[in-house]
DNA sequence: ATAGTTATAGAAATCGATTACTATAAAGTT
DNA sequence: AACTTTATAGTAATCGATTTCTATAACTAT
């Protein structure tokens, strides 16, 4: 034994249960604290003997036994994506809590890409996953489901997929960005955002045309400034670039608007800047409100005025909600819309 | 067979076996593409059943026999902190192209979870892992090492811990900004920080002090301004917190500097709001460098001047130099340090 | 005292895949 | 023709832990 642990192996039950003069059974029921009785004699020498062996669970052989995989699936579209990583720390946390670690996939939102990473993550035999990026038509999704594997989404509707959704009102944080606006006295109103491909977007912009239209402003095309292609690269500079590049667009408008909703960000960051390069202060010449609210927003000159979305907290009820139904078969899948609030800072003033 | 699909149980090569009319042997031969002679027209029936009966490989079973883990671990202090989403990033993408996922793990620099963290992997077989924080005497460490499993430290010098390293040289980094400061006429510069409590951070004061010894300016004591206590916080506001404090308390220096060194970007732009809340315009009335180039750097206002830290590079070489020595016990251990390059922006001025 | 529990522990099956053996037939060698 | 290879495929052991049976012994209840 003695020197099987030199040579570099790891310990097993069965050594332990040589080594003791017991049954690997014996030594398995103590050690994984199974309730079985077991002579406290005999208990606290197999402990023993553990320790002195360095013994540590194969998890492997454990997993195979009993399929419960401690591990979950993370699908997240890029960690670049900085309300990504406040997401996953939330989704860590609560796992961590409850003895699960996370297998962190970025898919980029290449369907292929996800496809792989889902394939992989079911080979391993997870149980649960939280996915915040999917293709739209998803078959091999069902027959997991059907397998017992749980999924909870973010962020999506997937067609004829039935389960947990944890979301966010897009819409109704639209509404109070632009409502804010207004109420500041702003009535020419831009809209700047990357290409709307995902229903999230849609539905920020259904936010911004809903508040105008009860405000009685009527909504102008040309103020609505939206790119065409979809960002390729892995980076996070798209959406600051194309805040930048529709900023200067904004300018060129015959009648100026006076405030500028941006779709996230990231965006907002790219149109101060523009705005700054082209001599425009904000807020003095010129408002910007974001949306999400990352850390830097605050950091920023001037503070972002922006719409909180509440990242960690969505990783954490993600996580919260999907371990809940892979611990209870009979927890009912729920639909979960966090609120937005709005974040008063400095980019916008008074008209 | 049919029946049990339906119930909701995976196919083994045991049920393809039944199907097909073979043994479990050579489906397993045929469906891991082992390269072991089965006659065409039995493997090309049992690819087709495999198919049909909806098979994938059992990972668990297979990592249980083979003992050859998929799963890298990874141990960062915290993906708050905008330098590790893109070092992960590195490192997710040179691990899937070779076939590996990552099991993330945040740390928060708490040596408690650290180790019980390490533990979990250890006990998940991984063969793996790449560790960005870590406690100072690690004695488990080693035992993991003489089972086989192979270590990449980033940014850390683990007393007796044979094993490849990642590290960036601090030193010359913070010897650049200061030179690049002098360079552009600054003689009075300050270098503002949170606690210099890790190895990283005290080679950048070096750099630092070395910059100004080499270029006959005096290091003066209350021009180096470091905080005390070490952030508890999970949330990244507290170096910009910080930046801000300090900054405060250098506008309180009689011989007010011209110039401050930002021991990171999150400092600076601390430095900057606090500068810009007193009236104190950047760089026109004082410059400010920063060090590591996140990418917000180049987003605020004004664009940071900074050294460039790679952090996508720093993933991606630590990853595989890991899976080189994986899978070639030969492999030596290295030690890889990274270059700085300065990043000239916009928050430095010449006098 | 006898039947029925309960405590205690080992033997053996099991999870799913791989692989070292074994076995047979076909093919190649001298 | 006798012998060695090679192709092909099944049997059974194995990886490490869990768990269902079994089997005693000890204990409780009637």
């Amino acid at each position: 034994m003695e020197e099987q642990r030199l040579r570099g192996k790891k310990a097993t039950i069965y050594d332990i249960a040589n080594e003791v003069g017991t049954s690997a059974a014996t030594v398995s029921r103590v050690l994984s604290k199974s309730g079985y009785p077991v002579k406290e004699e005999l208990s606290i020498r197999i402990f023993d003997t553990a320790k002195r062996m360095n013994y540590t669970t194969n998890m492997v052989g454990r997993m195979l036994k009993k399929s419960e995989s401690k591990d979950i699936g993370v699908i997240i579209p890029t960690i670049s994506n900085p309300f990504y990583p406040q997401m996953v720390l939330g989704i860590e946390l609560e796992a961590r809590r409850r003895g699960f670690d996370i297998l962190l996939c970025n898919s980029f939102r290449d369907a292929v890409t996800e496809k792989k990473y889902i394939e992989t993550l079911y080979q391993k035999q997870i149980r649960g996953m939280i996915i915040s990026s999917i293709d739209e038509n998803h078959l091999y999704l069902k027959e997991m489901q059907e397998n017992g594997i749980k999924i909870v989404v973010f962020d999506q509707n997937v067609q004829n997929l039935k389960c947990s959704k944890v979301g966010f009102d897009y819409a109704k944080g639209g509404l109070m960005a632009v409502e804010y606006l207004v109420k500041m006295g702003h009535k020419n109103i831009a809209f700047i955002s990357s290409p709307i491909i995902r229903e999230s977007r849609q539905d920020t912009l259904e936010g911004y045309k809903y508040a105008l239209v009860k405000n009685n402003i009527k909504i102008k095309d040309e103020n609505i400034l939206v790119a065409q292609t979809e960002e390729e690269s892995h980076n996070g500079t798209y959406e600051f670039e194309n805040g930048r590049q529709l900023a200067k667009k904004m300018l060129e408008l015959q009648d100026r608007p006076t405030a500028v909703f941006a779709v996230n960000d990231m965006t907002a960051f790219g149109i101060i800047q523009e705005l700054f390069n082209n001599g425009i202060k904000v807020p003095d010449d010129i408002s910007v409100i974001g949306f999400d609210n990352i850390e830097f927003s605050s950091m920023v000159n001037p503070p972002l005025t922006t719409v909180n979305q509440p990242a960690f907290e969505t990783g954490r009820i993600a996580c919260k909600q999907l371990l809940d139904s892979m611990e209870d078969d009979g927890v009912t899948d729920i639909s979960i819309t966090l609120e937005p609030t709005l974040i008063e800072r400095k980019s916008v003033a008074k008209i």
